[in-house]
DNA sequence: GAATTTTTGTAGCTATTGATATAAAATCAT
DNA sequence: ATGATTTTATATCAATAGCTACAAAAATTC
């Protein structure tokens, strides 16, 4: 278990132990209450203090333990798509149909976004929206993470695509960012406060597209949903 | 046109002019130019130095002729609301049925999500996500608009229950929690650099929905979508 | 032109931001 | 026990946050 590899830190910060003053206080668990202040007040309006405060140690330990604010968040992210936050895209996901699996994946958010004593909604989605100029990797990290996330539901609907689940003429892009707009608002709902039973209606409706979505015939539109833009550029 | 009424003001900040040196700047060009930094940047994530660049004023002329941060900022949101921005609510819903008004909304979101030379997604959806304690009275603004939002989709969805246009079985309330769901999924998807394609390709999947949730069955579900929750609390 | 009123730019205010220097305290290795 | 090592708490750093005091400048009114 050792901590460096020619010269290079391999494991990020405060993990290694040994000969000098113990650590006073549980990594893991300070970890977890920084997650929970970074989740409710996003990167930018959590503040040192605010996060001292609730891990319950003074700033040298945290540089100590995280090195930075920002690692400090990077760490919190991993934990929250691992543990707790979110549900697990891939397990979710790799349900018998792609149908059940997006149902299961938007239901889970609905559960996880109105979790008793947690912030609303998703720390990916929410936690750095804006690019102030000192948060661009952060804000980058995130924006990765949801990516990743439309890869997952796109590629689960190729494999679906593939297994004859769905015709071959569906636009997996266009489906995949369709569900993935719905399960971001869905976050967005709940910091504005709705119910889960409303979020899970919400996950119910836009189930109701599956059927149109994935039918044969794509590429073209019904007359009648004709519609000019106004302030088109 | 008297600017005090009782002692009370009755016009913001800076509309009253006459007798001294008059202002060097277009108050309502400077203001666009807020709005502009607001959009992009978020209430927190916009300095005082980055708003005065924008505006090419200096702060004492942005107090004269605005109050504060926060009163400029609850103006930019006003003529983002009225003018630039997002589509108009009231002019798009009023279509002669609820399912063209809804899809209208939808697509003009989607194309004034990602104007050319603008900040990407909605004002009022991302402007003040996270309550740090000090831009509390911004979140609660942004939350009201959002909240009659969501009010006046699901009285257009009751005026077409009214109609006839849609049976009275409909869950008004959540229909348009779906599509408002959508709408702010797809604020994030255009900051995260998806296409004016892509977003009314959302816009088009979310109303593949519609002919299923307004139709008369409602309240019941189908078998096969069952999902036991595996984190529920 | 003199008095009044308002805006302008400079410069600076207090508070807070993320991050550290320092030395005492607590452990391991010898 | 002694020395080496690491963490602790206090106090503080420079930078920036939102905001304002001040006096010169530019207009109206008398």
């Amino acid at each position: 278990m050792q901590v460096r590899e020619k010269g290079r830190i391999v494991k990020p910060h405060g993990t290694r132990r040994g000969r000098g003053r113990p650590r006073a206080f549980d990594r893991a668990a300070a970890l977890a209450k920084a997650m929970d202040v970074f989740w409710a007040k996003g990167y930018d309006g959590a503040s040192l203090a605010e996060l001292t405060d609730a891990m319950g140690i003074n700033p040298p330990s945290l540089y100590a333990a995280f090195g930075s604010k920002e690692a400090l968040f990077l760490e919190a992210v991993r934990i929250y798509s691992a543990r707790e936050g979110g549900p697990d895209w891939d397990a979710v996901l790799d349900a018998s149909s792609a149908r059940e699996g997006i149902a299961r994946l938007l239901e889970e958010s609905a559960i996880a976004f109105t979790q008793r004593g947690k912030p609303r909604g998703c720390m990916i989605a929410l936690g750095a929206l804006h690019d102030t100029g000192e948060n661009t990797s952060v804000c980058a990290k995130l924006r990765a993470c949801r990516a990743e996330n439309l890869a997952k539901l796109r590629q689960r609907l190729e494999r679906a695509v593939a297994e004859g689940e769905i015709p071959g003429t569906v636009d997996c892009d266009a489906v995949a960012s369709f569900y993935l707009s719905v399960q971001h608002g869905m976050s967005i709902l709940a910091r504005d406060g709705a119910s889960r039973t409303t979020l899970l209606a919400v996950a119910r409706a836009a189930m109701d597209a599956w059927t149109s979505l994935t039918s044969p015939r794509t590429g073209e539109h019904d007359a009648g949903a004709d519609v000019r833009p106004k302030r088109g550029r």
